[in-house]
DNA sequence: TCAATAGTTTAGAATTATTCTAAACTGATA
DNA sequence: TATCAGTTTAGAATAATTCTAAACTATTGA
C-alpha cells in the first residue's frame, strides 16, 4: 500500500481512497489492458467504493502521467495498457481480446518518414486475429 | 455511371440511387478515408437524396462486399478506405486525419506467430503523428 | 491542531456515434 | 405490370464517454 503511495506522490496524484484502490488493482504485477467498464465492473464487485466517473477521470490522469497506455482499436471502447513497455498487440475482434507482443518478436526494418512538419510519436502494429 | 452500376451489379447490390450516388462519390479514382458523418455531409451539400442511416448501411455494405475497408483507431468514430489493397497509415490524432503509407515504404522483417487456433487476418501498421 | 483551499469525487444529465425498428418505397423479375 | 425481396428512412434506442456543479477531502501553513 506504501508502494502503491509512493507511485502516485511521484506524478504528483493525491493518494485518496479510490485511486489507491484503483492503482492498487492496476499496479499488481501482472499486465494487464482494462476497459473503464471492466475496471469499474471489477472494483465494484464487493463494495462500491468508486465511481465510474472517477473510474474514468483516474485513467486518464493515469495516462497523462504516464502510468497507462491508451489504445484505441475498436470504435466505443477504450482499453488501457499497464504495460507501457514498448510493444505491439494481437487483436481478437471476435473475442474483445487483446494479447500482448513482445516487442523483440518484431521487427520493423523498413519505415517511412514522417510527413513533413510532424514527428512520429508511436508506431503501433495491431495484427488483428480471427478463427 | 454506367462503371458504377457495373461494380454494384458486380457485387449483388442493386444500383439504386442512393447506391450509385454514394458509389460515384467513393470511387471517383482518388483514395479517400470517410467517416459516415464526412461522407454525408458531402453528399446532402446540396441536395437531400440520402440519409444518415443509409450512408451507414451503405458503408457496411460496401465493406462486406470489399469495396472499402474499416479503419478503427480512434474511438467514437469509424473511418472508411476506399484504397482496399494492402497499405499502411499515418494517423494525426490532432487533427484527426488519415494518410496512406504505401506498402512498399514499410518492412516487417519478423512477425510473431499468431496464437493456438486463431489466424492472422490483417497486419495494420499505425504511426502516429504529433506536431 | 485546525482552517483554508486546491484538488478530487460523485450522481446524474448531456453528448455523440452508431444501431435498431418498422413502415414506406422501389428495382428486378416473370 | 404485379409481385416481392431488397432497400431506404425517420426517429427512437443504445452505449461509451464527457460534462456539470455540488459535496467532500488531503495537504499545508498558521
Ligand atoms: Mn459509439
Ligand atoms: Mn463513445
Ligand atoms: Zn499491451
Ligand atoms: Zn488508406
Amino acid at each position: 500500500m506504501q508502494r502503491i503511495k509512493e507511485i502516485l506522490r511521484s506524478k504528483n496524484l493525491r493518494p485518496t481512497k479510490q485511486r489507491v484502490l484503483i492503482a492498487d488493482h492496476l499496479f499488481d504485477g501482472t499486465d494487464k489492458h482494462v476497459t473503464a467498464e471492466s475496471l469499474f465492473r471489477e472494483l465494484s464487485s464487493n463494495k462500491r467504493d468508486v465511481s465510474l466517473a472517477t473510474v474514468y477521470n483516474t485513467l486518464h490522469e493515469f495516462c497523462k502521467k504516464e502510468l497507462l497506455n491508451k489504445i484505441t482499436l475498436d470504435a466505443d471502447k477504450v482499453y488501457f495498457d499497464t504495460n507501457t513497455s514498448l510493444h505491439h498487440h494481437f487483436f481478437s475482434e471476435k473475442d474483445k481480446i487483446l494479447l500482448d507482443i513482445k516487442n523483440e518478436d518484431v521487427k520493423i526494418s523498413l519505415m517511412p518518414k514522417a510527413p513533413k512538419g510532424k514527428k512520429i510519436k508511436k508506431v503501433e502494429l495491431v495484427i488483428h486475429l480471427e478463427d
